[in-house]
RNA sequence: GCCGUUGUAGCUCAGUGGUAGAGCACUUCCUUGGUAAGGAAGAGGUCGUGAGUUCAAUUCUCAUCAACGGCUCCA
């Protein structure tokens, strides 16, 4: 008999060799039928294999991730059995699980995957589900593997074969299929009850782009119809708040052809966020004592070359333009600019810290490839300013950093954030990194120490770094899915030794600061999109392009309406006033489309008594108030920047 | 940059080897209406661009540009 432990501490004895799933029917039918996966002692395993020994146990269906996984990872080998049954001779590289579903990478040859094909695959992919077969698990010895794909012809799988030795490899077979695979698998493949293949990608094979292109399909499964449709609405939701499409709908920006890919022209209402962007950013930066700077968006090829740069990120600035025998280039950063402004004037440890600060405008020549609606642009407004400090002075200034990031989040309502400690990769020094290992190794441990010391939640990523040191990244995610770096915080101990830069200490010497590069707000494009999806459109009052819009019932009262935008205007409060000759009805649908905030209903009644009747987007109507009342109660919403 | 898909009116989308249609938006008129679409009329497109096949191309072929979905990349 051997003990099994329970998620709640419960402990049960069972006959040696019972398997996930005899416990589970010894509990109930039910929940035996939904048991897709089982974590044994922390180990994630078939539910069918034999336990052995005493175990801590924990049933894992469809609720859980690994569960989930388990499921998707099955459906990826069932694709596989459809795809090889309708396209004989196939070769498949991996099939994994991904967040949303799963994919698996294969090599058909000449010939081509179509839309219509992926029909076919989910209709043969449904047949074999049916027929419920079991994944089979089989340990097979290396020298048995490498013969078995030998005699397929399949090197891919020989390939994954050499990484591996003998007595961890495992085949696991569902009906007529067989892959090399660590499994897990769920039970049997009826449990897989809603398909959909989801898109056909091309994937370089191990994810280099020197290799081979695979055919990649996505797909995604469902133990049942309904949740298959929740997933599809889910997308359809998704979609409406695509950054794209609401910045289209609400006249935030717009892309054009003549202008040129990734070049983003900012409409009136785009550009009032920007403007509000900016003061904030210009606010804190004020009491945080930061000094605005202005340059120029060019500078001659020498500049970036004493940055070091050029040699590193050439292919990612726009051709320089000659001009009198001189290259100049579009600026892709700031920070070369900023360290000029420094050197310009002798500085002493009284100077420091020094904080530059500029909304710089940086061009970039991203790779066609990578362009994406306003997260990834060619002409990007950067909230950038770099803190010149000496050592000393390190810790506090990059905490005082990190506080700003924090204060923004808050203010934005961003919760869902991961901050990534970027490291070098010492096998890369003098190519990717600046070779400077006991630098690198001393400004890793100085940034490692704040985070530390600060509690602030952070993983670390080797060969992340930036090449003049390392770097804090803050991801977020897009309601696509996407994952960006939305800011970024750097140390930089490397320019500011290029560019000689130097203070008088107080003993009279001449020392190099340590430079901080930081971008809390990232750029207006990433941040401005990043804000669309995540407030779906209804921007707080403090940002909204239009704040309030005066609703007058019918023409004859569009003269009091006007007096009403009058006053508001006088508070600095964004108001329009809907002039159309339409309908009430047709005047507030449009104006919730819009997602403006306040609405002022105005007729006959407001009119005689000097009123407005209020009306909060998505709220409906919450009553009448004096316009006294109403200006300085939103006036002080909007100071305030509440978000609701 | 690579693989795949798409490109018709401002927007969303039909459609066809014989020089194009709907709804919304827009303009004008009627209507002056109290909390999510009042009515009528009108205007608007060399069907992404270039070339080829054809008596004839928006439709077929090729090239090119752009967007989209991925891969790679991202100071």
């Amino acid at each position: 008999m051997i003990n099994i432990t329970f998620p709640d501490g419960a402990v049960r004895q069972f006959e040696k060799g019972t398997s996930a799933l005899d416990i589970a029917r010894s509990i109930s039918e039910g929940l035996a039928r939904k048991v897709l996966s089982a974590s044994v002692n922390g180990q994630v395993q078939d539910a069918a294999r034999p336990i052995l020994e005493d175990a801590t146990l924990k049933l894992l269906t469809w609720n859980d991730t690994d569960g989930k996984s388990t499921f998707w990872h099955s459906s990826a080998h069932l694709m596989a059995e459809a795809v090889e049954s309708i396209f004989p001779g196939v070769k498949f590289w991996v099939g994994p699980p991904v967040e949303n579903g799963f994919y698996y990478d294969m090599d058909l040859g000449d010939r081509k995957l179509t839309e219509e094909d992926l029909g076919k695959l989910e209709k043969k992919m449904n047949e074999l589900a049916k027929q419920n077969n079991a994944y089979l698990r089989k340990e097979i010895s290396k020298k048995d593997a490498v013969k078995y794909f030998s005699d397929k012809g399949d090197e891919y799988k020989l390939d994954l074969l050499q990484g591996l030795n003998d007595g961890e490899i495992t085949f696991y077979t569902q009906g007529n299929f067989t892959d090399l695979c660590r499994g897990p698998h769920i039970p049997n493949t009826g449990f897989i009850k809603a398909i959909k293949l989801t898109n056909i990608a091309g994937a370089y094979w191990k994810g280099d782009e020197k290799n081979k292109m695979l055919t990649r399909v996505y797909g995604v499964t469902f133990p049942s119809q309904k949740e298959l449709d929740e997933y599809l609405h889910l997308l359809e939701e998704a979609k409406k708040r695509d950054h794209r499409k609401l910045g289209k709908e609400l006249g935030i920006f717009t892309m054009d052809d003549d202008v040129g890919p990734g070049l983003a022209l900012w409409m009136p209402n785009g550009t009032i966020i920007i403007e509000e962007l900016e003061k904030l950013a210009k606010e804190s930066e004020l009491a945080g004592g930061y000094k605005r700077v202005v340059t120029p968006h060019i500078a001659k090829e020498n500049l970036y070359l004493t940055s070091g740069h050029l040699p590193y990120y050439k292919d990612s600035m726009y051709p320089p333009m000659e001009l009198e025998g001189v290259k100049y280039y579009l600026k892709a950063m700031n920070c070369p600019h900023h360290h000029k402004i420094f050197a310009a004037e002798p500085k002493s440890y009284k100077d420091l810290p020094l904080r530059l600060a500029e909304y710089g405008t940086c061009y970039r020549y991203e790779q066609s490839g990578e362009l994406f609606g306003l997260m990834r642009v060619r002409c990007l407004h950067m909230n950038d300013a770099h803190i010149y400090c000496s050592k000393e002075q390190f810790y506090e200034e990059f905490k005082a950093v990190n506080d700003m990031y924090l204060k923004y989040f808050k203010i934005f309502g961003i919760d869902k954030y991961v901050m990534r400690l970027s490291l070098h990769d010492p096998t890369k020094l003098g190519k990717k990194y600046v070779n400077e290992p006991e630098l690198w190794k001393e400004t890793e441990a100085l940034v490692r120490d704040v985070l530390i010391k600060t509690n602030t939640p952070y993983v670390e990523v080797p060969d992340e770094a930036a090449f003049y040191g390392p770097k804090i990244d803050v991801q977020i995610w897009s309601i696509i899915g996407r994952e960006f770096t939305l800011a970024t915080n750097q140390v930089d101990f490397a320019q500011g030794r290029s560019f000689k830069l130097e203070f008088t200490t107080h003993d009279n010497k001449a020392e190099t600061p340590l430079i901080i590069h930081r971008a809390p707000l990232g750029t207006h494009e990433r941040f401005i999109g990043f804000l669309l999806e995540h407030y779906a459109g209804k921007f707080p009052l403090w940002l909204a392009p239009v704040q309030v819009k005066v609703l007058p019932i019918s023409d004859k009262f569009l003269d009091y309406a006007k007096t009403v935008s009058q006053q508001l205007k006088k508070a600095d409060i964004r108001a329009e006033v809907d002039d159309r000759n339409e309908k009430i009805g047709k005047k507030i649908r449009d104006t919730e489309l819009m997602k403006v905030p306040y609405m002022l209903v105005v007729g006959e009644k407001e009119m005689t008594e000097n009123k407005v009747a209020v009306r909060r987007h998505g709220k409906g109507d919450t009553g009448t108030e004096n316009i006294g009342e109403f200006v300085n109660r939103i006036s002080i919403e909007i100071k305030e920047r509440i978000s609701e």
